[in-house]
DNA sequence: TAATTTAGTGTAATCGATTACAAAAATTTT
DNA sequence: AAAATTTTTGTAATCGATTACACTAAATTA
């Protein structure tokens, strides 16, 4: 019940605390016989090192924060599995925090991580999140920050995040491959970089391929399937609808499709859509559904790597990186004309 | 950069670290005075307790562990979603490790939760997990354990799950309410309780109405869409298939759709379907699927609750509390067959 | 006014491990 | 055998906060 210390070790042993511990650190100045009389001696009374204790004066926790909007979103699950994955064999803890996409609650969660000693922090900003008060004082505390998927561009940060340009652009581009000519764009928070970043693939695309641009084609959504189906709806009502809608949400894709089935109008063959994430439900509906990959468990282990280079560095001026991972594009049916019609 | 400490305050106060300690700690034995010049002074130095200290100090963490075999399973974030939530507000921060289904990796992971000095642990056991050492390693150090969902039956060990043996139990009335006379079983890994309730519950359905049971119709599963495809395979080639399966996991039932429309068989004209654990694809499917909800998120709220009541309690004997929840029968189109045909 | 109570603060130990420095013991050199 | 090294171990401070106990000064009571 009560726990083993050093000290225990010590009056058993009639030796000094420091060398038992300096024989349970390999201490070189420890000779052989204390050192293996003392880890015998320890293993015997179950010894286990106070973690807290070390802690406290190392000022290392061996701990990390994880800030997400939703840990039971997939994709994000999915990046904390990747970070914990990578992680663990170094040591680290993981400790998880919801900002709920509320900026006040990423405040309040970054102080109270910041108060329990992390040895670093990882965060994708939530939507709401407008001043960076909160991140300054992580970085003047000299604590390693990684941003990952959802940035905030600032210097000193380093960040793992996905080529939303060009996860975009492939995939508009394979849609005008499909012999789609009026594609339109269900458009997120523009207050994310990653929906600028997927507007513009989409923008860069169509410029290449000279299509025509217009505005009654961007319909911005949030990321519900409700707000696919309201989306879809006002897009078929223009004098010329769509024949293509690239959605920068699965949810919102899949809002839509269900919308044109009940109105008989046939995915792919009238309309192609592709969706962005990956989630996992889009390879079971029907059609199952083209998408973005995302790889987050891929960005979840880039991002610890980046982290652990950081701590390894020298104190020295920490070197921001940015590391941009390429998304997968996943052809599906949802868009695929091919050996069809 | 530097860490403000009591020291700092005291200090610059001419005071000793004692009382800055208890005015900050609103000690009723502290002058009003100054215990309002210790805090605007504190507030001034942004000082910022430090936790590790605090921990060795009380013998507190203020973190609780949370295991589990995958964490980006949906079931199980939402799991630690929900213990989050609840926990969040009495100051809990919650470490997350993954057993993958390992039982060494288990064992593993409990030891450097002891050894991070969690205030509790919240655990799903891993389908390998077979004795319970480690199990009763945490019981001795008097540490709060909490199963949930997949538990072993241990005394002094609380527990929150569903109620397995009725969900399935619901689900096969169900099935046999529309009409269906030989009703077919996917059944999951045995080692595991909520896969033996689930059989029993089917069981028991099977009796209570009169119809016949037959091993022919009880097909061994993981949970795989794989394995569904194959089991249902099996099952067709039956001189007698079934007419509805019930199966223990939505993967494998949904395997069995997609293997029925393959072969011309219609959902749920000529098989009902009905999964398990309302993954949020079962939504998305065509047909929707049939399921059970295991509200994970009530099941999180539930198994933090029962933690804080059981660190509350006196030191006394811990009483273990066995909380099951009722799951919810969600009836969708899989297996509905009113107002069709 | 002297004795007693109460309020407010300080001293020092404690939680468990690490480590700079000092000291003792063992070994080598002269 | 004495001196100089080298090995090995011990002493005590440290990390930052809490708290039992002691003490002073003020307020109350006799």
């Amino acid at each position: 019940m009560n726990k083993v210390t050093i000290y225990d070790i010590s009056k058993k042993l009639n030796i000094s605390a420091a060398t038992v511990s300096r024989a349970l650190n390999n201490n070189p100045k420890i000779s052989l016989k204390t050192r293996e009389l003392v880890m015998k001696t320890a293993a015997e009374m179950n010894y286990e090192q106070n973690t807290l204790a070390l802690a406290l004066k190392s000022g290392k926790s061996n701990t990390v924060g994880i800030l997400v909007p939703y840990m039971d979103r997939s994709f994000f699950s999915s990046v904390i599995r990747g970070i914990e994955e990578e992680l663990y064999p170094h040591g680290y803890h993981v400790i998880i925090c919801q900002t709920r996409d509320d900026a006040k609650s990423e405040v309040q969660n970054i102080n109270t991580l910041l108060n329990a000693q992390v040895d670093g922090i990882f965060m994708s900003v939530s939507k709401t999140t407008k001043d960076t008060l909160h991140i300054d004082r992580v970085l003047q505390k000299g604590i390693p920050l990684i941003f990952f998927d959802r940035k905030k561009n600032l210097p000193g940060v380093s960040s793992v995040t996905i080529d939303d340009f060009n996860g975009a652009y492939m995939s508009v581009e394979h849609l005008i491959r499909q012999g789609c000519k009026r594609i339109a764009h269900f458009m997120g928070n523009i207050n994310l970089e990653i929906y600028k970043d997927r507007y513009n693939g989409y923008l860069k695309a169509l410029t290449d391929y000279n299509l025509p641009y217009s505005k009654d084609y961007i319909v911005q959504t949030n990321s519900k399937v409700e707000s696919g189906t309201a989306a879809v709806k006002k897009l078929m009502k223009l004098p010329e609808p769509p024949d293509a809608i690239f959605s920068s949400s699965d949810f919102t894709a899949l809002g839509a499709v269900q919308e044109l089935k009940k109105t008989g109008i046939r995915v792919p063959e009238d309309i192609c859509i592709s969706g962005f994430s990956n989630e996992s439900f889009t390879q079971y509906t029907e059609p199952t559904m083209t998408t973005v990959d995302q790889t987050p468990i891929k960005m979840g282990k880039m991002s610890a790597r980046v982290f652990l280079e950081q701590i390894d560095e020298e104190i020295s001026v920490a070197i921001e990186k940015k590391v941009v991972l390429s998304p997968q594009l996943i052809i599906r049916d949802s868009s695929n004309r091919t050996g069809r019609e």
